[in-house]
DNA sequence: AAACTTATGGAACACTTGTTCAAGTAGTGG
DNA sequence: CCACTACTTGAACAAGTGTTCCATAAGTTT
């Protein structure tokens, strides 16, 4: 009941639709936003070149697609850092972001950046601020946002370091940034 | 004498060089890295097509050329914000970097991305972090490094605000990051 | 003035781009 | 079986790209 009876072209459409964006994800990862065409996400995703124009009304619809779904994922990310405890913790998803997630991370923040220039992305660039602080609603409100903005300022130092800073050196950073404070501890996020 | 006697030719050759930096920096600044062509830049710096082609071996190279010409100016704004003593200049000085120098703020950021794929931009982008770390020589390092991260998280959360943040929302966060430590007030930097 | 270097700039080339179009296939409902 | 809708896809187009080439102008040296 319900209608269950979904069109199998509707859902097989739907499924090419979501192959197109994660490639568009994957091209991102490896060649920044610079090297996202109809072309080369036709080619990463093993589609004919229209495809994409066939879903995507706009090749700016497609980088917004892009990235709303991988605000999701970023989302995730930057909350298990910023809730994971302690500052080891902290650090190693720190370390981790810059090291083994680096092509990730590099294209999340270009991402980032893409919203500066399209209002319209601002709200899916924020969101995982605005869930943090939501979540941990802590005790000291200023802290918290200036922990927030120093991991964000800790990753994107760590990308353009000559090598990666590892979980070593950024723990001490981490634990001068909350010190004294235990109240952003995880708090798990209802489904 | 010391061979005073310059090219005329030459000279001018340098001038127009560097205008061709200075708009590319305008066109970065107006439409992001992007927009950068060899004919924008020509048109906005007002010279014939092949002018860029011509100073310029490769478009990579105008970008380079503009990312190192661009990290001296970086630097002087980053230092003035973080040399400036008092949380409230501090402050200030931030408020201004994502409202009124909003372009400029998001063109060095963008370029710092760039550096981000492009190792030998690397230096060009971490100029303005070791110049700090060296030129404050604080008491506690640790402190200073996190108060760093969360200057450029500041400003890249500030880019993609739906308002720019104000100086008056700034100032208690800057408050808590250099609460306790006048280590860093403004070293004057010799000519 | 002749020989040289350097700068200038228009024309052109080969190539990639986003997007359109029309002809086709295949799944769905009557 | 027949319309109907949704998806598929190769061909093609106009526009813009980086870059090369070459004839010329301008400045410098001998």
């Amino acid at each position: 009941m319900e209608h269950q009876k979904v069109d199998g072209r509707k859902a097989r459409g739907e499924k090419k639709r979501r192959a197109i964006v994660e490639a568009t994800l994957r091209v991102i990862e490896r060649d920044g936003v610079a090297g996202v065409t109809h072309r080369s996400v036709a080619r990463e995703a093993d589609v004919p070149t229209t495809a994409p124009t066939y879903y995507f009304a706009t090749l700016d619809d497609l980088l917004i697609a892009t990235l709303l779904w991988s605000a999701e994922e970023l989302c995730n990310d930057m909350l298990k850092v910023v809730a994971s405890g302690s500052a080891r913790e902290i650090a190693r998803c720190l370390a981790e972001a810059v090291d083994e997630n680096r092509g990730r991370t590099l294209a999340e923040y270009e991402l980032y950046l893409l919203a500066g220039r399209r209002p319209e992305l601002k709200p899916a660039a924020r969101r995982w601020l605005d869930l943090a602080v939501e979540l941990a609603d802590p005790a000291d409100p200023v802290g918290f946002r200036a922990f927030l903005a120093a991991v964000d300022g800790l990753l994107l130092q760590g990308l353009i370091a000559d090598v990666a800073p590892n979980e070593a050196e950024l723990e001490p950073i981490v634990s001068f940034l909350i010190r004294g404070r235990d109240d952003f501890t995880a708090v798990p996020r209802e489904e």
